[in-house]
DNA sequence: CGCCCCTAGATTGTCGACAATCCTATTAAA
DNA sequence: TTTAATAGGATTGTCGACAATCTAGGGGCG
């Protein structure tokens, strides 16, 4: 009877319904439809999408669990606020687990992370070159990059944390500071450094490569800021 | 009308029933008292405490973010399968982050910070040489040392990554494994230059040192698997 | 005029019941 | 004997309603 998956899309299969209206919602913060720092209401947002409260406060917990929202007793939950403070502690976090996450896919590698890693970096390079620097498309590539390299970690712990916690805050900033990057250029060939010295099973460089390519991100976005 | 907190002590003001559920429910797990593996029955840990499944489930949820449960739709709730596997992503994990977190604290260290660190150094080294390498309450020492110094990071990211996320995960294993920790006299030395580090402000060798106090306590944990 | 208390409205926390789904044991057929 | 289908029982997902708590606005007091 709710309206949320109606469509009965193939993706809907086997979810329950709060998990679906998790994923919308996780979708609407992340691009910015819902204002950060705004107010949740739980019966308006149950109303709007035909489901009960208890649905409803299930999707909100776990929207809590990725820290993009936060909930106090008995008064409700909010959107998360950015700050520039939040911004500079992620990179932190990125700073250690994707360097781990690179000396682990040094040690760790397959034959398929390698190949699926050298196509995405010849995709970026001709979507680089087609694009002449401006690179509007090169933000979620980007993303794409740092995603299947954490795989190639294969630390099921390090690519949650990574993948399903830290992520989705850092594209709510990317969407709310704006996606340009003018590092474009620069950050292809960091990738293309850190994938050799992988490919080389070199732990040590992978990590100490990525290590430098974030901090650099960091340093761009600090200048950015003032 | 609930059992939990009729005791109506301190420590429950403020906090929700199923609040209460999850801390009680989160000790029995860690500790050992519902073994890893097992499956959890909602309808009687609701009678078992005397309150709806809804708060229950509120509760199993937080456990869920945890990673001391795994949920899946309409089977129900686990808990987690303690794996050697899952024990070494561990420490790659607090390899990465509490060499961070060390980073930061000589950077941003305090006063209190130090002082604080301090004392506790020197209440284990009274402890230690009470018991003579024996150290039975090293291991929940061990813990208040590194605690204590991710909150040093000023990182709030971090420290709940560490200390809400990946701790209570370690603990888990520690009361599995057995506790008694051969390291004691060494481990202390550690720590205690990696204090030094940190008065220093040298957060380039405080990481350092951490890296590689996490990483013998890995390999001392290797050996004693096999 | 400013501050505190109190009432009214709305929101959150909690509960019990119904519907959908899964697991198990039994039965029948190959 | 082994396998597959099926019915029963139990468990999970979802819902609407009630009780506890917070927030906002008005009135009284210093």
């Amino acid at each position: 009877m709710a309206l949320v998956g109606t469509g009965d899309s193939a993706s809907d299969a086997g979810r329950s319904l709060a998990e679906r209206l998790f994923l919308i919602l996780r979708a609407e913060i992340v691009e910015g439809q819902v204002a950060p720092g705004s107010k949740i209401s739980e019966p308006e947002l149950a109303r709007r999408f035909n489901a009960s409260r208890g649905s409803l406060r299930e999707a909100l917990m776990r929207l809590e669990s990725l820290g993009l929202l936060e909930r106090r007793v008995n008064v409700g939950a909010r959107v998360v606020d950015l700050s520039e403070r939040g911004l500079l502690e992620l990179y932190d976090m990125r700073e250690a687990l994707e360097g781990m996450a690179c000396r682990l896919a040094a040690e760790q590698r397959t034959e398929d992370d390698l190949v699926e890693l050298r196509q995405m970096l010849d995709h970026h390079e001709q979507q680089e070159e087609l694009q002449a620097g401006k690179a509007y498309f090169q933000p979620e590539g980007d993303f794409d990059f740092h995603f299947r390299l954490v795989q190639a970690s294969k630390n099921d712990l390090l690519i949650d944390t990574l993948c399903n916690r830290l992520y989705y805050r850092v594209r709510m900033y990317r969407y709310q500071l704006g996606m340009a990057s003018p590092r474009a250029r620069r950050a292809f060939r960091e990738h293309s450094h850190i994938i050799e010295a992988i490919e080389a099973g070199d732990g040590e460089l992978a990590e100490l490569l990525m290590r430098r390519h974030i901090r650099a991100s960091r340093i761009n976005i600090e200048n950015k800021l003032r």
